[in-house]
DNA sequence: GCAAGGTC
């Protein structure tokens, strides 16, 4: 071929600025001419250049992502053309759509006079796929073409010129695999849409979607398992049942400084087990050093970066959306810093010359030297970087490639820093505590990585065989809390971990779920489904379906793997995934009651009757009286069980979860005589005849106010339907404190420290049954009369003593519980009811039987420790307090003043 | 009016 005619080569680009890139560096900008194409943002580029020596008039231009698009046949496009289902197997073809045809055009009209065309798509599936359809438009006008492909990964000289000089054949293997992929997605996404759609948006007044007209409820591939997460995350949170634990925390000033050693056992969730525990330790508090553990340790630098963990780490330290990181990532890529930002890969490969990437950077003011340290053999620091495990095969891990004096947040070849951990462990009554403390030796790449920190702890020296007395010993207790809302980087995580969506797309298919209406995202970038996703989420969800999980999106992305490799074709991934979603979607069809029936938990049908104007029939129950700004409402969890919860939520996260044993439950417009403050709604129930005693009637007209005793019975009986917290659980349970504590706020009388199960005022105060069979007393306001409720005091001389306070809002009377107990003789209904672990626990102690009882002091006893320990069997005294009040009787998530 | 994936 050398030394022959020169011949013409047409090449194209999958952008404008790649074409001008690759232009100006392969003419080296020496008689570089450019001309418009039909496409205003698509131009030519001309010169001229030896291929492996043959001369060749070289045209580069560009297409603008995909060409072709993959569409319906005209006769399916309209949504009442066919039944949806139909669009499993309607004709689809690919065409140029209008917006595309000026680009079209101009490859065709140069394309004739050309020899060669080289492709310069992008090295990835996607632009394996725009590489063929540039084929089958450039061949279609001129079927003689030499058809080339170049493989680059970076902007730069070397990788384009080596390029050029190797060009290979494209993968058609690749191709086929995007093929089926837009096919699948095409026919899923439509025939589903369509018949969500249509089922749903005119049967129920979507409120939250503002001009209902054009309102779609979509459903795509990536789209609905992105809700999903979302969704899962606010169910989980919704169900964590909040359960108090202990845990015994010891200190120690030794005059160099105070080490705090935390309990081995970490944190118990079994009240009196803690209690003994703590009581032994308190009384043979000496504390012995059995273990003094110095050990090197080494933290890591990052792997070489791909998209995500891009995309991540700027949302973690720049708070940069993923959308606008990768704005910024592709203007550093155009301008030449950075190689291709759309990459999975997280290794480099032996090509990659990693001196000559660090040797770019040894003049950099802040990086410079350690760049130099790096290259210097003597140095000893050289090491390549490990990677994550993930290579695309297309192109390298994200790096600098140039030089840049500005400021720059990367570097990439680092050596682990180097730190010293001193762990002491003691034991006090053979039980075991430990603490430790960290020096730092080397920050080695820390130095150039400023966004990790790694800090440093001192403590006080120890010896083996040492003892000392602790300086405090205290039982502290605390309440598990549910895991957040997902974040904006969760959610990316969570979708990288599961394969849903490309790098390029994800942020799409987060803004997707906003646009549709099915999450919000708040000022923390926080996810929260709004009625419309999480009713979508549970009709499916109901049906068995898991089409809202991420496993359809896994398998298909597993077929399509198998397709890019050869190892499976197209057609037969076309038939089988296709197959498999039609019998999906007739099924779902066959089920679209479930779908009725999850809207209706959320949202009116357009064409109800009416009914109270006061209240939305089937939904409001009372005002929550824990926020007082929202409604609480009668809803099922995904398990369907019904549960009454503010609206309030996540911010208020009051909830009244009902029996188990219930079949059907509907708000009526019935309001309760009893319950103040009111309207308090009654719930029409019917339970499950089976799971109830038999003397039990299955349909109750019931009321969460505090007035209704079989409610109360059938929820002690059967219990409720909250889900157990994966977290937190699995000690012992001998304490009534591990029982039905779903709620924040008790059911009856609507106070926080204790459960419904615990609450004294269904003893002393339940307006149909004053005196329990048990024989327990009860006790009522002298003044008026009404009921009294049993709270707890919370100043400095009377902290967690009980006392009554009478209900009516008009009326001041109180009196002590320890008081009211000696009048009533003992045998208070209180006395017996409230938190037995505790009263076990505390009679060990003589003094006022009042429920958790009041520990160990000063002179009581342990007059032999000179230390001072802080009593702690009574309520939580420890530093823990509310950190929205600051009252120490309470937690933050169950806080009164909490959105106030 | 529908998907996801390129790109402007």
């Amino acid at each position: 071929m050398a030394g022959g005619r020169p011949i013409t080569v047409l090449n194209v680009a999958e952008k404008p600025s790649v074409a001008k890139s690759v232009a100006t560096i392969l003419s080296r900008n020496q008689g570089l001419r450019v001309r418009e194409g039909r496409s205003r943002y698509n131009k030519i580029f001309e010169f001229n250049y030896a291929i492996r020596g043959q001369s060749c008039n070289m045209l580069v231009t560009s297409v603008t992502g995909h060409l072709m698009e993959l569409e319906f046949e005209e006769r399916y496009r309209k949504w009442h053309s066919c039944d949806p289902v139909e669009l499993f197997n309607a004709p689809v073809r690919k065409l140029v759509p209008e917006d595309k045809m000026d680009i079209k055009r101009t490859l065709e009209q140069e394309a004739r006079r050309c020899q060669w065309l080289v492709l310069w798509l992008d090295c990835d599936r996607e632009g394996e796929n725009i590489a063929f359809e540039v084929v089958e438009v450039c061949t279609t006008v001129n079927r003689h073409l030499n058809i080339k492909r170049a493989h680059f990964s970076a902007l730069i000289e070397r990788d384009i010129h080596e390029a050029v000089q190797n060009l290979v054949q494209p993968n058609k293997y690749f191709a086929d695999a995007v093929d089926a992929r837009q096919e699948i997605d095409l026919r899923i996404g439509a025939s589903f849409t369509r018949f969500q759609t249509m089922l749903l948006k005119d049967a129920f007044n979507i409120d939250s979607v503002g001009d209902d007209r054009n309102v779609v409820l979509s459903y795509g591939p990536c789209q609905f398992p992105t809700l999903g997460f979302v969704v899962e995350r606010y169910w989980e949170i919704q169900s964590h049942e909040p359960e108090e634990f202990w845990t015994i925390n010891c200190s120690h000033n030794s005059g160099d400084g105070i080490s705090t050693f935390s309990w081995t056992r970490g944190n118990l969730f079994d009240y009196t087990c803690a209690v003994v525990l703590y009581e032994m330790c308190v009384e043979e508090s000496t504390a012995t050093v059995v273990n003094v553990r110095r050990q090197e340790t080494l933290k890591y630098p990052p792997h070489p970066l791909n998209t995500i963990e891009l995309e991540k780490r700027a949302s973690r330290y720049f708070r940069m959306s993923s959308e606008h990181t990768m704005k910024v990532a592709e203007d550093l890529y155009q301008a030449g810093f950075i190689s291709y930002p759309r990459t999975e890969t997280d290794c480099f490969s032996q090509r990659t010359d990693l001196h000559g990437i660090v040797q770019e950077q040894q003049e950099h003011q802040i990086w410079g030297a350690y760049a130099q340290r790096l290259l210097d053999p003597g140095s000893g620091l050289w090491r390549n970087p490990s990677g994550g495990g993930h290579d695309d095969k297309a192109h390298p891990p994200i790096h600098p490639t140039k030089f840049s004096a500005g400021e720059r947040g990367w570097s990439q070849d680092h050596h682990p820093a180097v730190g010293a951990v001193t762990t002491v462990e003691i034991d006090i009554a053979g039980e075991l505590f430990s603490t430790s403390g960290r020096m730092i030796l080397a920050r080695n790449y820390l130095d150039v990585y400023r966004f990790e920190s790694w800090g440093g702890s001192t403590i006080p020296t120890y010896a083996s065989g040492q003892q000392f007395v602790p300086t405090t010993l205290t039982l502290d207790s605390g309440v598990t809390r549910p895991p957040p809302l997902l974040s904006e980087a969760d959610l990316l995580s969570c979708m990288d971990k599961e394969g849903i969506g490309t790098d390029a797309t994800m942020h799409d298919h987060i803004k997707k779920l906003l646009d549709r209406f099915y999450a919000t995202k708040d000022a923390n970038t926080r996810f929260t489904p709004t009625n419309l996703g999480e009713a979508l989420v549970m009709g499916y969800d109901d049906m068995g379906y898991k089409l809202w999980k991420p496993h359809l999106r896994a398998l298909m992305e597993h077929e399509m793997k198998a397709v890019s490799e050869g190892i499976k074709r197209k057609d037969e991934v076309l038939a089988t995934c296709l197959q498999q979603m039609k019998s999906c979607f007739l099924d779902a069809r066959f089920n679209k009651q479930k779908l009725f029936e999850a809207m209706e938990v959320f949202f009116e049908r357009s064409n109800g009757s009416g009914g109270d104007e006061n209240h939305a029939v089937g939904e409001v129950v009372q005002r929550c009286r824990l926020c007082q700004d929202s409604d609480m409402v009668l809803k099922r969890n995904r398990d369907g069980n019904y549960m009454v919860g503010c609206l309030g939520f996540p911010q208020c996260r009051n909830v009244v979860w009902l029996p188990g044993s219930i079949a059907e439950a509907a708000v009526t417009s019935n309001r309760c005589n009893s319950c103040t403050p009111g309207p308090v709604y009654l719930i029409q129930f019917k339970f499950r005849q089976l799971e109830i005693p038999p003397n039990y009637n299955p349909n109750h007209l019931g009321c969460i106010g505090g007035c209704d005793d079989i409610l109360r019975q059938l929820t002690e009986i059967c219990g409720t339907g909250s889900r157990i917290s994966a977290r937190g659980r699995g000690t012992s349970s001998s304490s009534v404190q591990r029982g039905n504590t779903a709620q924040s706020v008790c059911v009856f009388c609507q106070q926080l420290d204790h459960s419904s199960n615990d609450c004294p005022s269904q003893v002393v105060g339940s307006r149909s049954a004053r005196h329990r069979q048990t024989g327990e007393s009860s006790f009522s306001c002298s003044n008026c009369g009404t009921p009294c409720v049993l709270r707890t005091a919370n100043t400095t001389n009377n902290r967690g003593r009980k006392f009554y306070k009478c209900q009516s809002q008009e009326c001041n009377f109180f009196a002590w519980e320890d008081s009211v107990d000696s009048v009533n003789g003992g045998n208070s209904a209180a006395q017996s009811n409230i938190r037995s672990s505790a009263s076990a626990a505390s009679n060990t102690n003589p003094g006022r039987n009042t429920g958790r009882g009041r520990g160990w002091g000063q002179g009581q006893g342990q007059g032999q420790i000179a230390a001072t320990f802080v009593s702690a069997t009574g309520e939580p005294i420890s530093d823990r307090r509310c950190f929205v009040c600051g009252d120490p009787s309470h937690f933050a998530n169950v806080c009164p003043n909490r959105g106030a």
